[in-house]
DNA sequence: CAAAATGATACCCATATGGTATCATTGTGT
DNA sequence: ACACAATGATACCATATGGGTATCATTTTG
């Protein structure tokens, strides 16, 4: 199981990078080598979190991204939902209808509960606390 | 993300309904209405649970599985373990060698917190609670 | 010896994942 | 005006994974 995927992986080291830099604007080919992603995979990725409205850009000469916030009002969870779609642990819906028992299924309220947990503890998790 | 696939989904319905039952030992044929899953593919999961030490089996005509340990013995994590391999949230090996700044890595240390926290909520599950 | 069960494998299909390529658009500097 | 440097948007591809089926071997009972 993993709770991450590549892109968010990627996400976290670039936007940490961001986050040390002292210069607020930042291309992708300046911070690929730090990265260690191949420049057009990063690339797509700073723009799904462009389009979350995670960061800024510029295009032109001398653009790039920017931290659209404080690093420590970006959490892994925003990465994660970004990236990879909100956090649901348990995927009761097979082959697109819910399970037969789904209100009574013990197992269910359980795993909302761990997932609950589990939620705040990536809301915890800020850019901030990497760097 | 999804913590359980649907091998762990269908065994855990598997056990709860072994569980319940009076008879030791219970068929696949017998069991797979309730439980709702394909035949084939039910025997192929409660093997890997025989092979995991979780069910004794008995072959020929009357045979089947049988729990081989109390409900309350069997946890969510014992059957993950055994379906889905050991939890792990961090897959830093990539490409099948680790990452360069692994030992150093922030966010591998706070994903290893959640790690834990999340393993023994999974291994305070058990069969007993669904049943 | 037939029937009923699991053991062990091999296979298949659909989807997800990781990654590349291409062209359009926008901004800067000369 | 024009070249160049950057992102925006898509389309594409190759591989891995997940979910499921089929087949044959083996064991036990009656």
């Amino acid at each position: 199981m993993k709770l991450l995927n590549r892109d968010v992986d990627y996400a976290v080291r670039a936007l940490v990078f961001m986050a040390r830099a002292n210069k607020p604007m930042i291309s992708v080919a300046s911070m690929k080598e730090s990265v260690g992603v191949p420049r057009p995979f990063l690339r797509k990725t700073l723009q799904k979190l462009h389009q979350a409205g995670l960061l800024h850009s510029i295009k032109g000469k001398g653009g790039g991204f920017a931290l659209a916030r404080r690093p420590e009002a970006i959490t892994l969870s925003h990465l994660m939902t970004a990236l990879q779609g909100p956090l649901k642990l348990n995927d009761c819906v097979f082959r697109k209808k819910l399970c037969a028992n789904h209100d009574t299924c013990l197992l269910r309220r359980r795993l909302e509960g761990i997932e609950g947990r589990l939620r705040s503890e990536i809301e915890g998790v800020t850019i901030r606390d990497l760097v």
